[in-house]
This record gives C-alpha cells, structure tokens and sequence, in this order.
DNA sequence: GCGATCAGGT
DNA sequence: CACACCTGATCGC
C-alpha cells in the first residue's frame, strides 16, 4: 500500500495521489490512478471548500482517469477543476500561488503506465530538474527503452529522482508470469469448461478495483460472449471495454460480486442471483486473478493453481516484479530513488539499501 | 449525521 | 504471500 506522502523534494508546491494534510495547500493536484489508496483526501469536506474559492487549483490526469473518477457521485465537485491531459504529449503547466502571485512553471507528461485503465506516471521537468512519479505501474522488461519522451534525442534523459512503486521490489517477487503467459492459460481454462456445457459457468472473482479490463475484453474477444458485470456506467465513453461487458445475467462468464459470494458459488449459484432458467444447477468454477511469483532460480511455470474442486487462482499483476523494476531502474539510472511503499517487515532503509 | 479509524472479511 | 477493496462497529465532533 502507498505510503508515499504525496509531495516530492523537488517540487513541493504540487501533490500527487494525496489531498489530506500537507497537501491542503498545493497549488496542483496530480492523480495516477483511480486506486482509492490512492485518493485518500479527494472527497475532503475541506478540499471541496478550497476549491470553491480558488481559480487556479487544478486536478491533472488522463481522461480515462478523469471519467472514471466522475462515474462515482461523490467527486462530482471536481468537474469543473479537472484537467485531462493526452498521453506522451508534454504541457506545461504554472503553479500560481494565490496569496503572493508567484508562478513556477514545469513542463508534464503523461507516461502509459499498465496499472489499470486510465494509470499514468508522472513524467516533471522544470527548474530543479527532471524527475519521474510512477504511480503504480507494471511494465515489461525493456518497455522503458520503448518510451520517447523518456528520451532526448538517442539517449536517455539525466533523471534526478525516481519516485517509485516499490511494492514488488523484493528479490522474493523476483519474476511474474508476463501479462501474454497469464492471459493465455487463464483462456485456456475458461475454454475447457465452458465448451463442456451451457450450464458450464466461470465466475471471475476480481476484486472491487479497475484493471481487470483487459481480461474482459481478450476473453470477450476469444469467446464472443459478453462479461457480467455490476455496473456499466463507468465505462459509457470508453467503447472499446464496453462492448465486452453486460448487465445481462445470460452469459457463461461472470465477474459480478456480492457479499456472500462464495457461498452462493459453493451452492451453484452466481453472486448475481443468477441459475439456470430451466432448473438445472450451474456448473460453476471459480477463478481467483491472484499474484503468483517465482524466486531467481525457481523453474516453477505454474500459473494456474487449482485450489478445490471447482476454484483455482490464476497469476495476474497489476505491478511489475522485481526483475522489471531493476530494468526500469538500471535503464533509467536516476540519481536518487524514493520507494513509495514499504512491505510490511522491512523498513524503509531495508529498501532504500535494495 | 458525518468523517475517520479499526476489525474482520473476500 | 499481498492487493484493493468492502461492510460494520466504534469514536469524536
């Protein structure tokens, strides 16, 4: 989880990814991702106030990002302060301070950065140098050389600081299956069984939390069926997610959710509510989107785990393993490098040494 | 009645 | 394992 505070030590006047405290007073506001670890603050009775009285204060971030955020009521009071911003297309951007006037400007862009839909880091330059806010992200082994505007003519730009997801920088999570390997076997086991039967039903048990996307469409792509899903509302903009999802219980994948959803799935019936139309008790087998991960030397491939009769755990990452974080690393090879998130048990100079 | 925090859950 | 939530209880205002 972020524990990162949501200012950098170049560039303190802007915050990222944290709207309580300290950061009451920024002059900008940055969101990575619509994570909520991520937005702690952002519906403050107190933020809501500020923003009232100011014309300057700004929220930055993708325009997935921004839809998303506005899909939930509850940030509805932003609309008018948000600033979408493209993808890889540098802006530049003035702090004003209101009291004084003061201005500062920096130039920011947006970097894809495969956490969830809409995720972006944080690429700053300005006059305390050029410095890089990841979010969270997962990015392949040599995605980082692929990027241009982490680049000034052939080369790699003098970065001074990384402000970095760290939460897999652990040589225990030394390699994760890639997105392709994951995909494939999960396709793999939805085909077996729902080629079985019409009563043979998969219920994707994804957590309360945007990026798994992707795996709705590529499954909705292989199998021309439609995921069931609680609510489409959130993606009315987004077509290409969209057209993969449904509110209609009649279709063999699921990835609705309710409370007790493992006891309706133990009984044969979906966390929608859903059984067959004609009495017939569904097949279903669950299956759990989980991190798995493999030591340096461990030739373990695994990544579908049957975990029951009828549930498995198949790999799935929304952050990078260790591997890919060292190659974005020794790629980049900042200055300075801040973790963003401490795992429990170690310290923050345990990962700071790493 | 609200937000913040914690316990306990998936 | 760790993640990104959720619900419900309790506390303080």
């Amino acid at each position: 989880m972020s524990s990162f505070a949501g200012r950098m030590k170049e560039y303190p006047n802007m915050s990222l990814d944290r709207f309580d405290r300290e950061n009451l007073h920024a002059r900008a506001y940055f969101l990575s991702h619509c994570h909520k670890d991520h937005m702690k603050g952002l519906k403050g009775p107190l933020l809501k106030r500020k923003l009232k009285f100011s014309l300057t204060v700004k929220l930055y971030c993708s325009f997935v990002t921004k839809e998303l955020l506005l899909s939930n009521p509850k940030y509805a009071f932003w609309e008018d302060h948000i600033v979408a911003l493209e993808l890889e297309s540098p802006t530049l951007i003035t702090l004003i301070d209101e009291a004084s006037g003061e201005r500062e400007e920096l130039v920011v862009t947006l970097l894809p950065a495969g956490h969830c839909p809409g995720s972006v880091m944080f690429l700053v330059e300005g006059a305390q140098g050029t410095v890089l806010y990841t979010g969270d992200f997962r990015l392949a082994k040599g995605d980082s050389s692929r990027i241009e505007l982490l680049h000034s003519g052939s080369r790699v730009k003098d970065i001074k600081s990384v402000y970095l997801d760290s939460t897999f920088y652990d040589p225990r999570f030394y390699q994760i299956p890639s997105r392709e390997t994951c995909l494939h076997a999960i396709r793999g086991l939805v085909q077996d069984w729902i080629s079985r039967s019409v009563y043979h039903t998969v219920w994707l048990n994804c957590k309360a939390a945007y990026g798994y996307e992707y795996l709705f469409t590529n499954l909705g792509n292989e199998f021309h069926t439609q995921i069931h899903v609680k609510s489409l509302d959130m993606f009315k903009k987004m077509p290409e997610i969209l057209s993969h999802v449904t509110t209609d219980r009649a279709t063999q994948i699921h990835a609705c959710r309710h409370p007790k959803e493992e006891e309706f799935v133990r009984g044969s019936r979906l966390p929608c509510g859903s059984s067959a139309s004609d009495g017939t008790p569904l097949k279903i087998i669950s299956i759990k989107p989980s991190t798995i991960w493999f030591g340096e030397r461990t030739q373990r491939t695994e990544v579908i785990v049957r975990t029951g009769a009828s549930s498995y755990r198949a790999c799935f990452s929304f952050h990078s393993s260790y591997s890919e974080i060292k190659d974005f690393l020794s790629y980049l090879q900042p200055i300075n490098i801040y973790p963003s998130v401490i795992p429990i048990g170690r310290t923050h100079a345990d990962v700071t040494e790493l």
